[in-house]
DNA sequence: ACTGAGAAGTCAAACGTTTGCGTTGGTTTA
DNA sequence: TAAACCAACGCAAACGTTTGACTTCTCAGT
């Protein structure tokens, strides 16, 4: 008997009344009187009601669903993302609907189509590294489901997005090395196809013009984010006529690889040699030979915009068309206080 | 006129037969003949036809959904896990709506409340630790919504979960130090409220009785989990009669806390004092004062695993109410092989 | 020429809600 | 006292699919 849930029907024919008038009185309708409100309530509790979404979808034409789609749990960053991205929507009684794309486009083309028949009302998406093609994204338009973008922006326009400016984070780091003396600081870049990368660079070249300092574009050296493409680009700056005495590394994972490496050429951290990153990833409170500072990208904060966003698209679906949110969340640098230090 | 999705009806209306006609054409039923099979298909195509998975669920009553529920998306442990069950989830068809509870009992019943009016198929769940009532979940047997536990299992009988035991773990864990030479070996484990925390327990004495070597009780201590409850653990232990020189810790977090507290008493890792410990976080490799093993606890195939009894559960309903699924993957201990040293 | 059997479709109900529009009675207004 | 009004509720369509039951047609078998 409690088998199947309780339906609006049931309510209605145990009271003797219409469906409709139950509908009304769950949600407090003026045109139902107080005491069949509360009548229809109580049954309601009593046989342990709960509407069945699946059919207030179906009526009403939405879901109150935002799916997101983005490359990889396991990656600290975007677990951070999505808790963002949970805690928000559910604050508003939307549900998340998760995918990830594993980096791999024709997986996320895929995830696209799925999100679409389950006519999630929005989409919330960090491109996958190999996609090239955006069709699968624009074509969404003419379904008047909104996308928004974060950290990994297609190069479209017209679209919106959420990301964190890496520019500014870089000046602040390079202008942070600077002001402890530093003058050869080089620099272990991503993929140039990146745009992160890019602005990584310019920032990199700001800061130097910036304090009067001239760029030196072999200090800067390109990797492919793994371990032994970080132990090719350090061989590469180490070799400089200019040895660096500082390094910002693309991100924390890059940097520690390089640090391991420059403890294996017997390089003392912090005294021959030290480094900045970017992620700031929490593992680095634990270690002992780490970068001195890090660049705050914000992921659950950005997390946050993007569904503030699309929640605002959802209820003003006239700003979706016309105006682009392109809201930029400023890096920062967060220097590391080692509770230990290097002993 | 691309602005609403197209439907059965409007594919119909075009090709003059009826809906049912449609229907049953586009899931390639015998009775329609092939070339309508055929037309049917190309209108689809050309009207982009993609079917509204909520009036599918409303129909069939099934939303071929899944819910998640667990702790917190920004530990490692359960975004691998998560990972998992999407995966699998996906791969099957099904979809993976996510919830974090924030080891908040209050969110978590919540939460249940929701995926209930959502109309999830079945729910995987990993309990908060605050969580000591549990009637949220076993009155979803009456609503004919299984569950299936992993990691965090509530002490209740008759529920399906899969879970790492432990005990195996820190047998092998223990025994391991012991081989090493260790007679005096520590454990700071955690609250006793926690299976887990029996289970080490449990796995600790096992492997003295075994090695006929007598078990010392005051040489296990307890703690919250915390960097100070740990902390108080180490004094605890420190100022035991026999000094323990090797330490079994609860989780890495522990491990690296108590690490870091021993270091600050001059104590020399590995040499005075060896830890090993549960998790085998990927941070572990960067890092130059380490257990020197960990117990790996599978949390992606712990989501695998509890997707697929899940989705068994969810094609055999008969099977939901008698047995009860209780896997129990083996935990594993594996040593750290530091590419560094403790230089 | 008649029956029976597929083949190929159609009809309509059902899933659980919501909502515009009607329908009641009863009370106020002029 | 009739016209007007309002509160309180019922009717039925609609959302997009699926599916059991029914219809029509064609053709082989006798």
């Amino acid at each position: 008997m409690t088998n199947k849930p309780a339906t609006i029907k049931e309510i209605a024919k145990k009271l003797g009344v219409s469906t409709s008038t139950v509908s009304r009185g769950l949600h407090d309708h003026p045109s139902i009187g107080l005491t069949t409100r509360m009548r229809i309530k109580k049954v309601a509790e009593e046989l342990n009601y709960t509407p069945n979404q699946t059919a207030i979808f179906l009526q009403k034409g939405k879901t109150f669903t935002i799916g997101v789609i983005l490359p990889e749990l396991s990656e600290a960053f975007f677990s951070a993302a999505i808790s963002g991205i949970e805690d928000t929507a559910n604050k508003k009684n939307y549900h998340v609907l998760m995918a990830q794309s594993h980096d791999n486009a024709e997986k996320e083309k895929h995830l696209v189509e799925k999100m679409k028949s389950h006519r999630v009302d929005g989409l919330i998406v960090s491109v996958s590294k190999e996609t090239s093609s955006f069709d699968h994204f624009t074509n969404l338009r003419k379904h008047n489901i909104p996308v928004v973008f974060f950290d990994r922006i297609p190069s479209l326009d017209n679209v919106h997005y959420v990301a964190c400016n890496m520019e500014t984070g870089t000046i602040e780091a390079v202008t942070y090395l600077l002001k402890k003396g530093h003058r050869a600081i080089a620099m272990i870049n991503g993929p140039s196809t990146l745009l992160a990368s890019n602005e990584r660079k310019e920032g990199y070249i700001k800061a130097h013009t910036k304090n009067r300092l001239k760029y030196d574009p072999s200090l800067i050296a390109s990797c492919n984010l793994t371990e032994e493409g970080t132990i090719k680009a350090m061989d590469e700056l180490l070799a400089n006529k200019r040895k660096p005495t500082a390094i910002v590394a693309f991100n924390d994972y890059v940097s520690l690889y390089a640090i391991r490496y420059a403890r294996r050429l017997n390089l003392t951290i912090n005294k021959d040699i030290e480094f900045v990153s970017y992620a700031n990833l929490p593992l680095i409170n634990f270690m002992d030979h780490v970068p001195t500072a890090s660049v705050e990208q914000h992921p659950y904060l950005q997390g946050q915009k993007a569904t503030d966003i699309l929640l605002d698209l959802l209820n003003n679906p006239d700003n979706a068309q016309q105006a682009f949110y392109k809201v930029i969340i400023e890096s920062q640098l967060i220097e590391n206080n080692k509770t230990i230090g290097s002993i």
